[in-house]
RNA sequence: GUAGCCGUAGCUCAAUUGGUAGAGCCCCGCAUUGUGGUUGCGGUUGUUGUGGGUUCGAGUCCCAUCGGUUACCCCA
């Protein structure tokens, strides 16, 4: 049948049997989540314009591909791209600061994004993350990497390459990124076409070009850790130690940048080999300045986030069956009121049933229960029989008697 | 946003150089079965994504549009 309607580009409905697959990630999340002590946080699907514009930066993608809308009062709103500004405006907003000194706290929830769409990139969304406020210590860099480790261990994804990087303060940054550009300027005959046109713009793109004629030009690039202080070195190297402590591989990356502004110190990815060109499952680092900059006290922080469309790529598990106890037929509506009754008092008792609303003849219904793995077929008349589909035994029971037959089986 | 490929029944896909739109699965029913996961028979579903155009004739060719997908870009 042809719809009438249809989806809005770059939107997905999430359908059952799937949406299994989708509670059983979400709940793997709250459970680790918790089990570190991390606390769920929720907030509006709306916020201002602002709010991301200033602060994940007014020049980078994600801020152009915000979905924007002016409201009936002329106030500038935004679907949220992402969950650290929102986070950390609450964070501010509620005094946490004071209330938790150390604050952490995790998520899971939609982001929008109006991109071109693309297998594992959609316009609507979903990712979950992690977020730790109030302390600069390595040890809380390596809490967040472990917990995104222990999920993804947990969802029986392997094949995954984290890689680490410590990217310095925005002064380092700025440093850097002009010593790039005057570096790949020298070489600029030797570049790929592709690579010359990332020049002005995005010169850190350049290092990981797949061009094989940049290769060499890139080998001897400068390093982004030649210009960071004793003080961030030692973090990063500390970090390092704490990671191999855990046993957790990694893949120190010098070249490992991120795409919003507020990111310094420690960042780091986690990629997968099998997913095409959307290869990024989690992303995340440090942003110390961004807590104070949003108008609260400095407040170190660190976190990541990562997307569950391309985790459930990933984790390829098999679809539970239904998996019903009692399948339920009471086709004579004179009986109809009493098997309603008897659904209840079931329900109550913690039984998983499946009514046949749809009154199929009853060896139909057999079949069905059958194919739908139901343990007892109850059958509603005057009489009622309760069916062990196992033992294939039938007996008449009255209502009373249900539950403690059941029980007794 | 740029470029390529794709779009046929609920699903997976067929349809020879443009010539009457099909199969399997699923679903529903009937029958069969050492009488509940078998097997057989029958049935429903499509203005071939949409809108134009070329042609005696378009699923097939052209244009536009919508959607998907791949690469670039970027990111989770």
């Amino acid at each position: 049948m042809k719809s009438k309607y249809q989806k809005i580009k770059g939107t997905f409905d999430i359908l059952p049997p799937e949406t299994e697959v989708w509670q059983h990630i979400e709940s793997t999340i709250h459970h680790i989540c918790q089990q570190f002590s991390f606390q769920e946080i929720r907030t509006p699907a709306i916020e201002s314009v602002d709010l991301f514009k200033r602060n994940i930066g007014d020049g980078t993608d994600v801020s152009k591909e915000m979905f924007v809308w002016k409201d009936q009062s002329g106030k500038e709103i935004s679907l949220k791209p992402e969950m650290t500004a929102p986070v950390v405006r609450a964070y501010i907003e509620s005094g946490f600061f004071r209330k938790y000194p150390l604050c952490k706290m995790y998520y899971i929830d939609s982001f929008f994004r109006r991109e071109k769409p693309q297998k594992g990139r959609q316009r609507q969304f979903n990712q979950f993350g992690v977020e730790a406020f109030g302390t600069k210590n390595s040890e809380q860099d390596a809490e967040i990497i472990l917990i995104a480790t222990q999920i993804l261990k947990k969802l029986n994804i392997d094949n995954t390459n984290l890689s680490i990087n410590n990217i310095g303060d925005s002064d380092t940054r700025i440093k850097y990124e002009s010593k790039l550009r005057n570096y790949f300027n020298d070489h600029k005959n030797s570049l790929s076409e592709l690579s010359k046109a990332r020049l002005e713009k995005n010169p850190m793109r350049i290092l990981d070009s797949k061009e094989k004629e940049d290769q060499t030009i890139i080998k001897n690039a400068p390093m982004i850790k030649d210009l960071l202080s004793t003080e961030e070195k030692e973090h990063f190297s500390s970090v390092l130690t704490h990671l191999k402590g855990l046993g957790i591989n990694y893949n120190e990356n010098p070249y490992l940048v991120r795409g919003l502004d507020y990111y310094n110190g420690t960042t780091f990815e986690i990629t997968t080999q099998s997913t095409g060109s959307q290869n990024a499952l989690c992303g995340g680092g440090r942003y110390d300045s961004l807590v104070e900059k949003m108008g609260g006290p400095e407040t170190p922080a660190v976190g990541f986030a990562a997307g569950i469309e391309r985790i459930i790529l990933e984790a390829k598990q098999e679809l539970g069956k239904k998996n019903i106890d009692i399948y339920i037929s009471c086709n004579d509506e004179k009986y109809t009121s009493k098997g309603l009754n008897i659904i209840q008092n079931l329900v109550e008792n913690e039984y998983k049933i499946f009514f046949d609303t749809n009154k199929k003849n009853i060896k139909n219904q057999i079949k069905d229960a059958v194919k739908n793995n139901a343990k007892f077929m109850i059958t509603i008349n005057q009489e009622i029989s309760v069916k062990n589909l196992i033992s294939k035994k039938e007996t008449n029971v009255s209502e009373s008697e249900i539950l403690p037959f059941l029980k007794n089986q």
